[in-house]
Order: C-alpha cells, then sequence, then structure tokens
DNA sequence: CAGCGATTGGCAATCGGTTGTCAAATGCGT
DNA sequence: ACGCATTTGACAACCGATTGCCAATCGCTG
C-alpha cells in the first residue's frame, strides 16, 4: 500500500489551490487534532518532537501561512501597527514613515498608514478605530491636545513623534537644541535682526522651536521677532517671504525646510538675492534641501532613525518581556549643517 | 420605576470603557438578539423601524466601531488594500502613496503600505501574504516577471501601476508618448546628439521609454544613444553625469528626476554649467523638480491621479456591481513641462 | 373571527485560530 | 511489576461578527 508521497514534485511545487491551507488542513494531513497543530507552531516545545516535525513539514508543503484575522481575534493581538500622520506629502514624513516600515517588518509588524489631513478630528477618530484593528500607534506631529492624547495613549500603546506628554512614550527630534548653534551662525555673520518663521499655531514643534530661539536671542541681545504662522507647505513660502522682506530682517530661521524652499524660491521671483539679500536657515533638513537653489542651511535631524526608535519603543511597550528599561523619552539630537543659503550680512 | 436613561449627559460624553463595545452589548442594552443588532446595523430594512432606531441609538450611546477583524474573519473581506512600491522613499511614490490613501479613505478603505525594496522576493512572498490578510492590492512598477505577476493577479484582485501585462488591470503612466515631445524640444534647441540615461535593468517603464524615444530619434534622424543602467537614486546621477559627458552629448533625457537632479548636482561639482554645456530632461515632475538648480525640465505626470485611478479599478473589481465598463487599462496622459535645465547647444 | 401571507426576531453554525481542561500515554523510581 | 508524576494529544469554548433557517408575530382579507 502506499502512503501520502511526500516530497514529490507536486509537493515541492505546491500549485495554487484555490483556498490557502489552514491548520485543519494539515491535521488532516497529519492526521491529528487542529489544537495540536495550533500548538506545535505557536509553543513548539510543548509538543513531542517527532509530531511536531511532522506537522512542520506539512505546513511547509503546504505552503502555510496563517490567518493574520482569525489570529487577531482570538489572540486579541492584530500584529499591525498604525503609523499617523499629518500629511503624508509633507517630505519630512517620508523619512520617519520609511523609519517606521523598516524597523517594523524587521519585527513581523504590518504598517497601517493614515494621514490625518492635519486634522483633529480625523486623528481622534481614527486613533479610535485603530484600538481594535492594531496594537499599537505612532503618531506623528499630533494635532490633538494633551488630554486628548493623553487619553488615548491609556486606551492602546502609543509612542508619539515630537509631541511631549506626560505618560506618553515619545520621540523627540531635538532641534530647538540647535537653535542657539543656528542664531550663533547668523550672529557670526554679521545679522543681528533675524525673524522666526513660525508654523502650524497648534504644532508644538514650532512653538518649541521658537522659544528656544528667543531665550537663546536675549542672552545674546540679539532681536528676534515672529512671524507666521504659516501652513507647512512650500506655497507658504511666498507669503512667508514678503513678511520677512516687509520686517526688515535679515536673515530668518524657518519652522521647516519647506517653507524654507518656498521663500527661497518667492525671493528669487522677486528679485532678491540668497543670501547676499536674505539669509535663510531650515529645520529637518529634509529631501531637496541640499539640491535646492542656493542649498539650504538647515538644523538637520535624524528623522528615519526617529521613526526606527518609535517603533522600537512602542514594541518594548507590546513586550514588556523584554527586560529592562523601558524609556518613555529617547531625545534625537540635531545638528547645524550650513550649505549656501546663509551668508554675510548685506553691507549696506 | 427608573427605565434606563438615555440622554444623561453621562450618556452623550460615554468615557473610555475598558472595552470597546460589541454587537452584544448593544443586544444586551436594547434587550434583542445579536444576530437583530448585527442585520440593523448591516442590513437595516430587514429590521423593523422602531426596533432599528433603538439600536442605532444604542449603537451610537456605546460608541460602537465594529471589530474589523471580526468581520473580516466572517464576511471573508477585510477593508483592506495592500499598496505595494517598491521604495518608499522615492517621491514619486509619495505622490502615489497620497492619491491611493485619499481614495481610498474616501471609501472606507484601509491602505496596508508596502516596501518592497527592489526586491522580487519580497514583493512575492508579500503578496501571498497579502492575500488572506487583503481584499486587493495595488502593485506599483513591480518586479517580477510577467507569469508570476499575472499568476498573482489571479488569485487576488489587483491592480498594476506602469506595469502592463495580459489580463491585469493596469494604470499606464503614458510617459512614452511624450518622449518626441522631448525630443523635438531639444532638437528645436540645436542638439543632434542625445543620450538616454536608463534606469534598472528589470524596469519595464525604463525599457519603454526607451523605446518610444529611439523610434522617434530615428524618425527625425537624430543620434540618440542609452546610457546606463543606473538606480533610481539622487546618488546614481554622478556616474551618469560622468558617463554623459564622457560620451559627448550635449543633451540627456534621464529615465527619472531622481537620476536627473542627482546629474545636475554632479555637473555643477564638475564646473560644468546646465543648460549651458549640458540639457537634461527628467521624467516625472516629482516634488523638489520645480526648485532645484536650475529647475527642471521634465515629462510631468499625474501621479496622484494615476493613484486614485488605480484604487478606483480596484474598487471596481471588488464591487463588481457598480454597472458598467470595468476598464482594464487606463492610461494616464503626460506632458513636458519646460524649465530651466534644457537650452541651445553650446555654439562651439 | 379565522386563515393566510408577509414580515421580523432569534437560534445556531461558521470563519480560523488560541487556550484551558482533561484524559491517555509515557517514563521513572522503587 | 506497580504506582505516581509528567508529558502529550484531543476536545471544546471562545474571540466578534455574519447569515441561513425557522418560528413567532403582525396585519390583512374574506
Amino acid at each position: 500500500m502506499f502512503a501520502v508521497q511526500r516530497g514529490t514534485p507536486m509537493a515541492t511545487q505546491p500549485m495554487a489551490t484555490g483556498r490557502p491551507a489552514t491548520i485543519h488542513d494539515i491535521a488532516a494531513l497529519c492526521g491529528v487534532a487542529a489544537s495540536t497543530v495550533s500548538r506545535a507552531l505557536t509553543n513548539p516545545e510543548r509538543v513531542n518532537i517527532r509530531t511536531r516535525e511532522r506537522i512542520q513539514a506539512a505546513a511547509v508543503e503546504l505552503n502555510y501561512t496563517p490567518n493574520s484575522q482569525a489570529k487577531a481575534l482570538s489572540s486579541g493581538k492584530t500584529g499591525a501597527v498604525g503609523v499617523l500622520v499629518p500629511d503624508i506629502t509633507n517630505p519630512f514624513y517620508f523619512d520617519l514613515i520609511r523609519g517606521t516600515q523598516l524597523q517594523l517588518k524587521a519585527a513581523g509588524y504590518t504598517q497601517l498608514l493614515v494621514d490625518t489631513e492635519e486634522s483633529d478630528e480625523v486623528e481622534a477618530s481614527t486613533l479610535e478605530q485603530l484600538r481594535k484593528s492594531a496594537d499599537g500607534v505612532i503618531v506623528a506631529a499630533s494635532r490633538l491636545n494633551d488630554e486628548a492624547l493623553a487619553a488615548a495613549a491609556a486606551r492602546m500603546p502609543m509612542v508619539t513623534v515630537n509631541r511631549d506628554v506626560d505618560g506618553v512614550p515619545a520621540v523627540i527630534i531635538d532641534t530647538p537644541s540647535a537653535m542657539p548653534q543656528a542664531l550663533d551662525h547668523l550672529i557670526s555673520l554679521g545679522h543681528t535682526s533675524v525673524a522666526y518663521v513660525s508654523g502650524p499655531a497648534v504644532s508644538q514643534s514650532s512653538a518649541r522651536r521658537w522659544i528656544a530661539l528667543s531665550e537663546a536671542a536675549e542672552e545674546r541681545g540679539v532681536d528676534v521677532r515672529r512671524i507666521g504662522p504659516f501652513a507647512p507647505k512650500t506655497q507658504s513660502g511666498a507669503a512667508a517671504a514678503d513678511a520677512a522682506v516687509h520686517s526688515g530682517v535679515t536673515a530668518c530661521i524657518v519652522f521647516n525646510d519647506l517653507i524654507a524652499i518656498g521663500m527661497l524660491q518667492r525671493l528669487r521671483e522677486r528679485g532678491l538675492r540668497v543670501p547676499e539679500d536674505m539669509s535663510i536657515v531650515g529645520c529637518d533638513d529634509i529631501f531637496g534641501a541640499d539640491f535646492c537653489n542656493p542649498p539650504l542651511t538647515t538644523m538637520s535631524s535624524p528623522i528615519e532613525q526617529a521613526g526606527r526608535v518609535a517603533v522600537s519603543m512602542l514594541l518594548a511597550q507590546l513586550n514588556p518581556l523584554a527586560g529592562g528599561g523601558n524609556r518613555n523619552r529617547s531625545v534625537m539630537p540635531t545638528h547645524l549643517t550650513v550649505r549656501g543659503s546663509t551668508g554675510p550680512v548685506p553691507s549696506t
């Protein structure tokens, strides 16, 4: 009598069966119960090694992949992590997304990417929805107020990026600490009248940058005024540039590179030269900052790394077993990268 | 005796209960069976209007959201769509991703974004995994061969972007058709010796662009040679620029803007002026093409729109009910955008 | 008022796993 | 060789929703 042949050409090249294999198929093939199959695959040491190996071989043979939905239902773990960004077209988040994507995939998680469209309502409802369909979330530049964010974090594992709220683990890209550096750079070029071009009013990042800058300015006795707010888009750069010119400053430190690049374009349109007539310092060092015209002096941030760290911190929350210090706050260093958009103060 | 009070302050501001509400909670609150609740919410006309309204009110009150995992398990539909891109850091895909994200969200679907790292193996295994966890996939610039792609498409609803395989619905960004335009533009500037800087060898887009260009060149009696292949990254631009200079051409049509921008940088480093010494035409019109130095002449593509169309085509597959023509091929028009990187041929 | 049909509610099976519980089988020591 | 302890397989409940099927109810008509 012929036993079921294993390792035949057909078996080594399992054709696309109509329906993906389940543990029941494996169980039938091995003559054991489905639960045994489940155990053998998830808790191998609790099953006889010979049975286990038979089951594992059968799983390979049938090209078995666990159904993540079913797994999620019974185990309560979805194997997915939500990543919320305010604006998916902002290049800043590209790098962040890549960082999270890489690290999540390495850990066997799926990334659920959501663009919250700069809206706190979309953000809140997404968070609520994700509560069931994801094991945790990474929230970049949240537009939620502190209470709402803390409340959401209490309901599901969360790591924020660039948002500091008590009790919520966070990755902070420490651009503020580079502000004095940027200011000193401008001072060393002779500038004494500087503007801070601020970002969205609800952006905590923008607020923190302004505070750091104005403190540094006070210490050094330099005049720094604040203009804005401006939306973090290149299109906003036109208005920002006009406002900066009108304010009479000789240099600007800009909330982010997107606005800064927009300013560069506008200043050029208006026949003003950068840096001869106006120096510009951006923030973030996004894609494009190195090849715009002129190349942008900016605060370089390890954005992709920040994404990776955020994932690590989230995974540490999800699997507390991995011994040791669950940091709940991680500060990423930044530094000034001087390129062509800053120069000596106009001699006029 | 007091009935359960509805509409009390507590009810209008449902506090975060430990566990999200299920249909059973609603059923208990309304004194009906869980299945009735299910029907009332998914198939309202099959339930008494009074009961239905009670149930709907209770659902609102309990802040009920259906558990997507459970829904997926029993209905077989996950409400998720996978989006596969070869390289998430390529700005080209940003726009595509934004397009898919917007359209998917509008249709109530969740986007599963995966970076396949330019690897056919990662792509294949992701596709297999997605078979169970997504209702369909959108595959951009697939690295799979035609058979593998067709086989995968046979197993689950799929739409490709920039990849034409028999039987697989596709959105094609018709950059090739703009190639003659680009060439005529260069010819009108006096160029007679042009190079095509090609992309990855496995890229069908690059191959199609080259074919269109060489045909147009032949018709016009212009010399067009091909150099490359180069990886679609700005870093590759240096080698591409050197190769172009060495080949002695006066103008380049480049596989994509990323490489083109890298070439711009390299040429500048080498002291060559664009467009005075060399004209450059890119493809795609990605973020950055308008503000690099000089601004890049390029073939503008409706990338975000392509993403939206891809989603529409996929949804049409998923819900065939919506009457009418299921196009299985959609061609997006492109056009030449002339900026500063092209100019008259050197007078030498 | 009875009988009929149409409507509506509820039970239970099902999706594909996980996991607690129990019984069977094995191994060990004495 | 016996008894106890331990290992290991099988059964069944459960996660949260969907859905086929049957029963109960309703309203209408004759």
